[in-house]
DNA sequence: TAACGGCCTGAATCATCAC
DNA sequence: AGTGATGATTCAGGCCGTT
């Protein structure tokens, strides 16, 4: 095997033991089913996979301001046929798990376009999931056309090798404190990689279309590895997953096929600085008060369709409907605009314009939504 | 066919007409596979599903002999287990699509142990997928064992017939104000079914062991249905989707096996009222508008042939022309053409775009459409 | 300096009607 | 059925220049 002209050593510092393997904490230059199979079976303890999607886009997409979006293209996410993108993920898979400790867990991202297909040959592998997990985007892009409801999340797949796997690493504990010491949901919120984080060529374009927020990559490894681990990711991209391992005290190893990425990912891996051990700490997302669509109360029962509403002055009414707006002189929109639109405003807050009347008392809407809030205390955004 | 024994007809509001099918608003008895193929094809608008996913539920997971799937412990018996599951999930997909009208829609329920094959299934059979959707439950169960994530949420899969199926029903601008006025994501938040809503037996037991909330139903009915559809549930269970579809002012068809189920679903949805149809009125937005061809703004007078139209920012003019196309750099063509033109676009709104002076001040176009639509409503032709 | 506004962008399966 | 014209449609956040 000429190593040398193929793989992109790494100085980093996670493990100098004299039998460490050669591959470790490299990035590995080429197809990443041959290179697995290169590799020694049983060898990785986790494994973060972010394999094509298969898009399958159709023709450009404009934003309303005419301008183009920037669509994942690129020839490696083209496919013929579902089958051909199912023989491709078994492959890989397989690869995979050959390679994965017996009490090993894999991670694979994907959205609803392959995570499907993803899910369905994983578990005809063998693999059995312990959770799916939903990265909730706190800024994804809209939906243009306003034809669907926003894509505003993507999905992975936590597995260990077999079912009868029972000692793979679960961090509890430390899931649990990092969450208001709550135990740690399968729902996890976090922005899109953007700003001072995505890498960037000469021209200011970006150099990978999909790379991941580190702060998603964070999680999982401090869920589900020990310090000391080796991670294997079979598309790394430009490296989000060996610069997360890197500063976690983990080790790596990469399989990348395109010169320009595993450019990218050794620049970057070589610029992280490994935090002490005492410091691995997963920070909690930002939490605002949550959003409350005035249609959850509706269906939450605290407005009835069909109720009046009312401003505090009792000069306009409007009536509920059963999709969340309310009407008002044949006309139908969210409390907000109709608010505004009785008062001849710009704009209006519904929530401290509206009232609904119980037991002869006005009451503003305001104080429903703070109920549903301390319902939802459960359930953090 | 022998209806009377085995169809359940509720006396709902819905649909009166002579010609409603006499399966409209009943739950059948009986094998969905079976009971789906004694009905016409395209005949529902929408289908809501949660197919049973545990292995061990029901008759369907047996083996061609008869023999009972056993306890899955092994590879082969899982292999076993997951190709029954897909045959039976093919099964009932396939005369599912057969009964969807061309540009109905179809959502199903599932958790990470079924979801991913009913996925796949649906994508081999040509549905095509619009969103998943995510249920977040504001009050999942605990995992008890402290060995995974908090299995916190579902997932929904919403899909049209086929790819080029284009016209289903998607209430965009009801979504949109029901959400504060910004579009609805994928990620919907809802309390599990409990309290008051969750059906029990006379011995305090719950009558059914997944009853979904009425809520996360009302939200698929209000997004993609329209008053008067007709959905069809192939797993009625203690039919949530035909309460809600009643009280919603939709028809429903549901298929159900087990007699307890049809009793109480049957209970239940005799006691629901119907909301009113003003009530239930969609807010639609421009796309439901009538057109209004610019030339109508001319020959109405509220454009003058010669005046000049401006854009926002006053960087360009052209000039109205009698027919109701614009002049600019002595070419005519529509107000979109020219508005396209000028920016060196490829589109553009030209109702948006251009706008006219009034007394020193720029009034957008689209306002005096908005004022011949009042016209034409006033005055229906 | 801080605040504000304009501009840009992100894994996207993103029309419909009349002729 | 195919073609061409109409015209509907966006959220959060980072960056940068101006006030």
């Amino acid at each position: 095997m000429s190593k040398l002209q193929t793989v992109r050593r790494l100085p980093v510092e996670q493990d100098r033991s004299p039998v460490a393997p050669e591959w470790l904490n490299t990035i590995i230059k080429g197809d990443c089913v041959s290179r697995m199979a290169a590799l020694p079976e049983k060898s990785v303890d986790a494994i973060f996979a972010d394999p094509p999607y298969n898009l399958q886009l159709g023709g450009d997409l404009h934003r309303p301001d005419q301008s183009k979006v920037d669509a994942v293209d690129d020839a490696w996410d083209q496919f013929e046929s579902f089958a051909a993108y199912d023989a491709f993920t078994r492959a890989w898979l397989l690869a995979a798990r050959r390679l994965l400790k017996p009490n090993g867990t894999i991670w694979v991202i994907g959205s609803y376009h392959n995570i499907f297909r993803v899910g369905a040959i994983m578990q005809d592998l063998g693999f059995w999931i312990l959770n799916d997990v939903v990265w909730r985007k706190t800024n994804p892009m809209p939906n243009f056309r306003g034809r669907r409801f926003q894509n505003a999340h993507e999905t992975m797949i936590w597995a260990s090798k077999s079912a009868d796997a029972k000692a793979y690493t679960f961090n509890y504990d430390a899931m649990k404190a990092a969450n208001d010491d709550t135990q740690m949901r399968s729902d996890w919120l976090f922005p899109i990689c953007s700003g001072g984080e995505r890498l960037k060529d000469g021209e200011g374009q970006k150099v990978h279309p999909t790379q991941k927020p580190e702060a998603l990559l964070a999680r999982v490894v401090m869920s589900s590895t020990r310090p000391g681990d080796t991670i294997l990711d079979p598309f790394f991209g430009t490296g989000t997953t060996g610069a997360v391992a890197k500063r976690l005290g983990r080790n790596f190893v990469g399989i990348e096929r395109q010169d320009d990425y595993i450019e990218a990912a050794t620049d970057r891996i070589l610029s992280v600085e490994p935090l002490d051990a005492d410091v691995l700490r997963i920070s909690a997302g930002k939490r605002a008060e949550p959003r409350v669509p005035f249609a959850t109360l509706v269906e939450a029962g605290l407005v009835a369709p069909g109720a009046e509403l009312t401003d505090a002055k009792g000069r306009w009414q409007a009536s509920v409907r059963a999709d969340g707006t309310i009407a008002f002189g044949g006309e139908a929109a969210s409390i907000h605009r109709i608010g505004a639109k009785v008062q001849g405003l710009e704009a209006c807050n519904g929530w401290t314009f509206w009232h609904v009347r119980e037991n002869g008392r006005l009451r503003v809407i305001d104080e429903l939504r703070q109920i549903v809030r301390d319902q939802m205390a459960a359930a953090p955004a």
